[in-house]
DNA sequence: AATGAATGAGTATTCATTCAT
DNA sequence: CATGAATGAATACTCATTCAT
C-alpha cells in the first residue's frame, strides 16, 4: 500500500502514535482498545491497519529505524560520526519506553530481524570510519553494535522517569566505552 | 514460613520448578493453570502458596539469588574471585530463560529491589579485592555490577537455544571487559 | 427496477453470481465482504443493490425459480412432463449447494413464500396432465410437490461433492417414487 | 469423563437442556451467552464443558440417539416394530426444532457420522423383521432409513409451530410410504 | 454512482480468582 | 488441606452498516 488515502494515512499515524504512548505507560500488553481509544478511532479501524499487536510493534520500530537511517545519513562525515550516531540511537531509546518486551517477544519475527539488519547497515560506514581513525577497536562488527544497543536499552528500560533513563544510559555507555578493566 | 509440612514443602518446590519450565517455554505471561498442571497440583494449591504471578517470580529469583550468595561465599579468596562470580551469575542467566519480563515488569517491587541489593552485597567483597589487585577499575560500584548483569541478561535473552545464549553471553562479556575503544 | 444502466446491471449480475459461489463454498453465513470481493465491487455497491443477506438469497432464488418456470413452459406437452420437470428442478438443486439454510431461515418471508407459490404454479399443468394419464397418484397437490423438492434438497445438501449429490438425489427420488412398502 | 462430580453433572445437563431451548427458539447460530444465561451458569462453565458450539450439538444429538436406541430396544418384537420406531424418531424431530443447521454444518464431523451409524444400527433388526414380514420393500437399507429421517426432518423443520410440524411430518411420511405413483 | 475507510455493536474466548466438595 | 468446578471481568475480534472521498 504505497499510496493511502489522506484520511486513512492520518488515522494510521494517529494509531501508531497512540500505541507508542499507551505501550509506554501501560506496557506492551496493554489492551488494544486503549490504543484505539487514544487514537480516537474505532476498534475496526485499528484492526484494518494492524491485524495484531505485533504489526503495531513493527510499525513503531519501523519509524524508529527510519529515524536511525536518517541520522546515519547526516552523520557520515567525521571519524566521530559513529559516536554521534550511537548516542542518537540511545537517546531514541531513552524517549521510547516500554518496547523491550515487544523486541523480546518478537525476536523470532523476520520483520524485526530485518530491522536489526537495517540498523546494522546504518552503522556500517560510520563504524568503518571510526575504526580507520582508531577511535573504535577494529574487531567490532555491526552485529556488535546491535548487541550494544540492546544492552543499553535494557539498562534504560529499568527506569521509568526520563531523566533517570538518560542517566542510566550514560552510565551504561560509560561502562561499555571504557571497559571494566 | 520457615517450617512447612513435608508434603507442603514438596508441593511448593514442584510449583516453583514448574513455573521455571513454563515461563521458559511459554513466557512469563503463561496461564498460571499451566504451572499448576505441570506441577501436578490443583489451582487452589498453587494459589495457597503463591497469591499471584509476582510471588512466583519472587520465589524463582529467591532461589537464583541464594545460589549467587552461595557462589559468592565460595569464591571470596583470590583476586580473580570477582570474575569467577560474575561468570557464574551469567551462566545462571544462560540457564534461566524467560525471566527478563518478570524483572522488567517488577522492577518497582520492594522484594525484587531487595534482591538486587543482595546480589550487590554478594559482589561487594570480591569486587573490592579485584579493585585492590588492580584487575577491575576502581570507580566500579556494586550497583554497576547489577547493571552489568542486566546488560548481559538482555543479550542472552535475545536467544532461545542454550548454546547460542552462552555464545551471546560470552560476546557481551567480552565487549564489556575490554571496552569499545 | 426493470431498466438498469448497463454497467449497473453487470454489477448486479456479478454480485448474484459471486454470492452463489461464496454461499456454496463458505456457507450461507459467509461475510458479505467475501461476496463483494469476489464480485469485484465495493461494499457500497453490494449494499446499494442488496440491502441485506436476505435480498441476496431472494435474488438467487429468483433466478432459480425463473429457470424452473422456463423449464415448465417447455415441458408442458406429454404426460411425462411432470417427471422431466421434477428431475430438472432436482438437478438445479444438485448444482446449487449451500442454499438450504437460506430457505430454512427465511421461510417466513413473503418473497420466499411467493416463490414457493410460483414453483407450485409451474408444476400445476404438468401435474394435472400426469394425474390424468394415471402416472401420478391423484391426491398429490402442487403443495406436495414443493414438499417433495424440499425433501430431495435436504438429502442432496448432506453431500458436498457434486457427483455424490447427484447420487443422493437419485436415491431420494427412487425412495419417493416407489414408496417404502 | 465417566464419573463427573454431582454438581458438575447437573450443570452439564442444564447446559444441554438450555442449548436445546435456545437453539429451538433463536436458531443454531444463537449466541452461546444466551445458552449459558438460560442454563444459569457462567460463560466459563459453558466453555469448560463444551469447547465450542459443535460440541454442544453433539451432546444434544447424543441424547437424541440414545433415546432412539432405547426405543429400538423396546420395539424389537412384532413386524410393526419398524414403523413404530420410525414414527418415534419422527416424533422426536417434531419436538426438537432448530437442529437441522447443526446437522448440515456438521456432516463432516466424525462424531456426527458415528451417530448416524448408531441410528442405522438401531434400525437394523426392526427393518429386517419388517422386510421378512413383507411390510417393507426388501431393497431398503439402514442407510436409506437415515435418508428417510433426513427427508422428514427437512419438511418438519420448515414449520415453527409444533402442531404444524406434526402435520407436515405426517404428510411427508404418507408421501414416502405410498410413493408418488 | 462507486469505492473502500470507518464505526461499533455483538460475540467469542481466556484466565485470575473464589469456593463448594 | 487439596482439588478442580464455577465465575465473570477483561479482552480479542468480526462484520453489518454508514459515510467521506
Amino acid at each position: 500500500m504505497p499510496t493511502l488515502r489522506r484520511d486513512a494515512r492520518r488515522n494510521r499515524d494517529s494509531i501508531v502514535s497512540a500505541a507508542r504512548q499507551v505501550f509506554a505507560s501501560v506496557g506492551f500488553d496493554a489492551p488494544l482498545d486503549a490504543v484505539a481509544r487514544r487514537a480516537g478511532v474505532g476498534r475496526g479501524t485499528l484492526y484494518r491497519h494492524f491485524p495484531d499487536r505485533h504489526a503495531l510493534a513493527v510499525a513503531i520500530f519501523e519509524e524508529n529505524v527510519r529515524e536511525i537511517e536518517r541520522a546515519a545519513e547526516s552523520a557520515v562525515d567525521g571519524p566521530g560520526g559513529f559516536d554521534v550516531l550511537l548516542r542518537s540511537v540511545v537517546e531514541q531509546q531513552v524517549r521510547s519506553p516500554g518496547l523491550v518486551p515487544a523486541v523480546l517477544s518478537g525476536t523470532e519475527t523476520s520483520e524485526l530481524r530485518a530491522m536489526g539488519v537495517r540498523v546494522a547497515c546504518a552503522f556500517a560506514a560510520p563504524l568503518r570510519r571510526a575504526q580507520e581513525a582508531g577511535s573504535v577497536r577494529s574487531d567490532l562488527t555491526t552485529a556488535d553494535v546491535v548487541v550494544i544497543v540492546r544492552m543499553v536499552t535494557a539498562v534504560v528500560d529499568a527506569e521509568r522517569d526520563e531523566g533517570r533513563r538518560r542517566l542510566a544510559a550514560a552510565r551504561a555507555l560509560d561502562l561499555l566505552g571504557r571497559g571494566l578493566g
